[in-house]
DNA sequence: CCTCACTGTGTATGTCGCATACTGTGAATG
DNA sequence: CATTCACAGTATGCGACATACACAGTGAGG
């Protein structure tokens, strides 16, 4: 499996993420790198989230004119791929190479949620499909190396990791939905509106169910303090359980 | 509990979809209700993705200038709160009344599936609070009259609803993202572009499982034909099976 | 019954975002 | 040394969301 040309050649921001030389260049040689572009719209997306992300907020972040960036993307789908590379950083290189399976897995697992919680627009990205950017590619590698010695098949693998960064992904979007986090990631009390305005048109004859748990989680104190890190733990636990009971039956 | 009037007034979407009586109208009657609107919305998106869904089209669909809509809801945002609700529809009556609490809760999470399978976009609209609309209240109703019966409290059947569904979401997402299924809801074969383009860059000294592991899975026939359910399956049930931890735990 | 406040609809317009087309400039090839 | 080509800038189009205003007709109050 060696590395061969594809019949569609690759677009330009991924030849750019992954070295790939073109040969003689002959004009001018470029002003910034594509790493240069994804931590100027990582930096703005981290200040004024993801909606404050434009081709001119970028552009003027690295010191160019709005259209000078189309010149290392052709379009803010692209811009959106190298930002998530960027965001996501290198995995730590030991990340799963000690421990049992699920040791090695809780750890990736983790570590992912680690990174999505420092940029938290990452899971509210718009994707039409997967990127093919290194960081990404480098942590779907260490993934799978949690599975060595197990004898799950290649669908499996790719299945349970899919499955993990999902939930994690999927606790982010609805926390910052509930307002349980805020943008920068830091944990909040959530927000009372929706209660209460609930509260005011919802007949109790109809939903006696939604209003008396309404009341009785918001009477409860504190409890969301660790609402987010207990959630985060028992979804990833019962994750793990799930694959677990996959890992028995195939070493059998 | 009785209702209350907020100190901030409802919107007016909310208003019109909870058919709050506003006292005398003086002007000339509405020539659309808020359900025409909802309907309006969903025929679009149906038909042309979320993409496709504007003021402009929205508006065209119901025979109104773009300008007019904004007589029913104040902003896109609110309009995507009105389609969500439509999609939803009302949860049958009969969802979570018979059974176990887990055959409730189980019932309950595939019929949301289908739901959000008829109308996939429903797992892409931007969200930036929880809409407090009535069906999506219905479903939350109808979802915690799984619980009757188990001693769970209020915070863990809002957190197991919650994980539930968001797993739902986080599944036809991924599908959708990696080409598994269509804006439709068909289920596809899956794009081949992204192991394609890794093949062309990704050096197999430091992507050995990956490549690996890709290969494999495409050498498999026929593994997407059954894979969003087979999928689906895996993830309710590891779900439920967590839910039942807890359920065992509070019992006692 | 008449007046006028108010509401629904339409037109005009502003702002902002993404993106195509083109110009200018300078470096490296041959 | 001349040609070629890539980088950066300028001009411009298009479509989206949204505010402001004009018009018209309904219905309440005197």
């Amino acid at each position: 499996m060696a590395p061969t040309t594809p019949p569609v050649p690759l677009p330009r921001y991924l030849q750019l993420m992954w070295g790939v030389e073109t040969g003689g260049r002959r004009g001018p040689k470029p002003g910034r790198t594509i790493q240069d572009i994804g931590a100027a719209a990582v930096a703005v997306a981290d200040r004024d989230g993801l909606a404050g992300v434009s081709m001119k907020s970028v552009a003027a972040e690295l010191g160019l004119t709005t259209m000078s960036l189309y010149r290392y993307v052709d379009s803010k789908d692209e811009l959106y791929a190298v930002m998530l590379d960027t965001a996501y950083g290198r995995p730590d290189p030991g990340l799963t190479t000690r421990g049992s399976w699920r040791t090695r897995l809780e750890r990736w697992a983790r570590a992912i949620a680690a990174v999505r919680l420092e940029h938290p627009w990452t899971v509210t990205v718009p994707l039409g499909e997967p990127p093919a950017t290194p960081n990404t590619a480098r942590w779907t590698e260490a993934g799978l190396g949690s599975f060595t010695g197990t004898k799950l098949d290649a669908q499996q693998r790719f299945s349970s990791l899919l499955l993990i960064d999902g939930f994690v992904q999927q606790h982010i979007r609805q926390s910052l939905t509930l307002g349980f986090l805020g943008e920068g990631g830091q944990t909040l009390a959530g927000s009372d509106s929706y209660p209460e305005n609930l509260y005011s048109v919802a007949d109790p004859k109809e939903f006696p169910l939604l209003l008396a748990g309404a009341g009785e989680a918001l009477a409860d104190e504190a409890p969301d303090d660790d609402f987010f890190a207990t959630e985060l733990d028992f979804g990833i636990r019962t994750i793990l359980d799930g694959i677990a009971v996959q890992v028995e039956a195939a070493s059998r």
